[in-house]
DNA sequence: GCCAACGTTGGC
DNA sequence: GCCAACGTTGGC
């Protein structure tokens, strides 16, 4: 069992779009670095926990738990024209882009903010406080993950 | 809207 | 393989 975070915007797509979704799940699609790829490809589990972190918006923080329902398959977005994660480079044959599916959990009464968890040295070394880091999906160690639910 | 920090692209 | 140019992310 791993733990993950990972960041959506909330105008976009955030933990109350996935909570209105049927059976409260959605595919993470449109993920397009190589890093992050290799995470929902190689080793994101059915059964993976995963905070849910609102990004780009006026209090960027964690807003709850999701979890992880169906484990990395080929993302069809790249093969949609239509679609602005279309990426001609990703076929069938050889699918370069991932995904997986994702079941709203639960939502937490507050947003445990950025803000907040900076001030955590217990939390220094997380990936999402490191400088300059712009994963939009990290792994979060279960000392950290216990560590954040005790903050809420 | 600004801009620092990265990742990717493509000419050479 | 180098590296400049460009695009994106995301906090502020």
């Amino acid at each position: 069992m791993n733990y993950w975070l990972m960041k959506s915007e909330p105008d976009v797509f955030g933990i109350d779009h996935l909570r209105k979704r049927p059976q409260q799940t959605e595919h993470w699609d449109g993920v397009r670095n190589y890093q992050a790829r290799n995470m929902l490809r190689d080793q994101m589990q059915v059964g993976d926990r995963v905070f849910f972190y609102h990004s780009n918006c006026a209090a960027p923080g964690i807003v709850g738990i999701a979890r992880i329902v169906r484990a990395g398959y080929p993302d069809h977005t790249a093969q949609d024209p239509e679609s602005k994660y279309h990426d001609p480079k990703s076929t069938p044959d050889n699918p370069r882009w991932y995904m997986v599916d994702v079941k709203f959990e639960r939502k937490f009464a507050r947003t445990i903010t950025l803000d907040e968890l900076k001030t955590h040295v217990q939390l220094a070394d997380m990936p999402l406080l490191r400088r300059g880091n712009r994963l939009s999906i990290m792994p979060v160690s279960e000392a950290h993950w216990q560590y954040i639910l005790d903050l809420e």
